[in-house]
DNA sequence: TTAAATAGTTAGCATAGACTAACAAATTTA
DNA sequence: TAAATTTGTTAGTCTATGCTAACTATTTAA
């Protein structure tokens, strides 16, 4: 089998195939938080797997079965951060440390019980989708909150950055998947954004309305 | 943290102890199907830790440190092949292989929140004790079936044996912890015992006896 | 009680995955 | 466009954990 290591780095190259459609090593070695040449040797040995596609100096491809098997580790990811919130009643910021170890385990049938358990869900917690057992995942086609007008309403959906300080913040400001908003004003000078929702009104920075989805 | 390796020849220590009081390396490298010498060098390492006393040619002894550690991976161990039991629906012959990777997981959270699911269980599926948290274990005073005499009532509280062939051996004969079973006769040549059990009889080999634990 | 068998040890080597130092290519900017 | 900066590469090293071959100590059995 694969080694964690390898899944680490396939997991992070699809991210960043998935964000930037280039994937370079530098941002892998940032993501993984290990030394350039470290990244350079991995990557020649994915590469030789048939996972990668590398040429010296060029940005990285991921191939088809690089792709899918990634996915497949995304899945189990995203299955058991569901679970944990599901069935285990852990917080949406509690979940992502136990996740990323529980995604190493090799059992289809610890993963298939959890998704039969959880009903299919077709998203996590956090609103990602979770990849099917083929390696398909639905492409998200949510806007940000950042590029919406006043007067519009709509609904929280997912979010693209979810960091443990982002969720708590989001907890202390009420804000969950789900909760319809209603945006009252933009104001010119930093984007920051007046809104409404569960019978309040809130100011969210520019930031943190670039990193809520909505629909 | 100590790497998986290190916890799995903890483990194993911990039960030969447990088993035989004298831990050999013979033993030890049977148990985790390594080499002699891996063993060697693993078992000057964990002395070096604290976990193991270690003298040149002599048995091995496991300190408090390294007994208490073992009792922690086990207790992982053992909430976790109950929690695959009873919240997720595996049977007893399906959940070791998942329960030893999952017992490397770092996370007290997570497994607190399984035993506290549980109801702070006592024992796990096959009977064996989970130790508490601070490493303490429950002692185990179950007699083997083989040593019960004709006419005795006994009831099937624990197993000494748990492979997979062996628990599915035992679902072919629905035989289940709990089981109330009586012994008829002793066969005095191969010491097989006819009992009954759950409204009907079974000849059961000394072997398959002696695995059984009952009181 | 000595020879044979078993158990444990040492030395030396292999592989995975990390690192630093030094260098080369590509890109950005003055 | 040439210099400076950034990005990627190579070479060589380190640690963890495994291995085999060769040897030594201990135990068992003839």
């Amino acid at each position: 089998m694969n080694s964690q290591s390898i899944e680490n780095y396939l997991k992070v190259i699809f991210n960043q195939a998935i964000a930037t459609d280039e994937v370079n090593t530098t941002g892998i070695a940032q993501a993984l938080e290990v030394s350039l040449p470290s990244v350079n040797s991995m990557v020649k040995k994915l590469a030789g797997m048939g996972l990668l596609e590398y040429q010296k100096y060029k940005p990285l491809k991921i191939t088809e079965k690089g792709r899918q098997m990634a996915a497949r580790i995304i899945r189990k990811h995203r299955l058991t951060e569901m679970y944990l919130v599901e069935k285990m009643g852990f917080g949406w910021e509690e979940v992502h440390d136990i996740a990323e170890q529980l995604e190493h385990v090799q059992s289809a049938a610890f993963f298939d019980r959890m998704d039969e358990l959880l009903g299919y869900p077709q998203r996590d917690p956090h609103g990602s989708p979770i990849p099917n057992k083929n390696g398909q995942i639905a492409t998200q086609e949510y806007q940000s909150l950042a590029d919406c007008r006043p007067g519009e309403q709509v609904e929280l959906k997912a979010l693209s950055h979810t960091s443990d300080e982002f969720l708590k913040y989001l907890n202390s400001k009420d804000l969950k998947l789900g909760i319809k908003v209603e945006i009252l004003e933009v104001e010119a000078f930093d984007r920051n954004m007046k809104v409404a929702y569960g019978g309040h009104q809130e100011v969210l920075s520019a930031l943190v309305c670039s990193k809520l989805l909505v629909s």
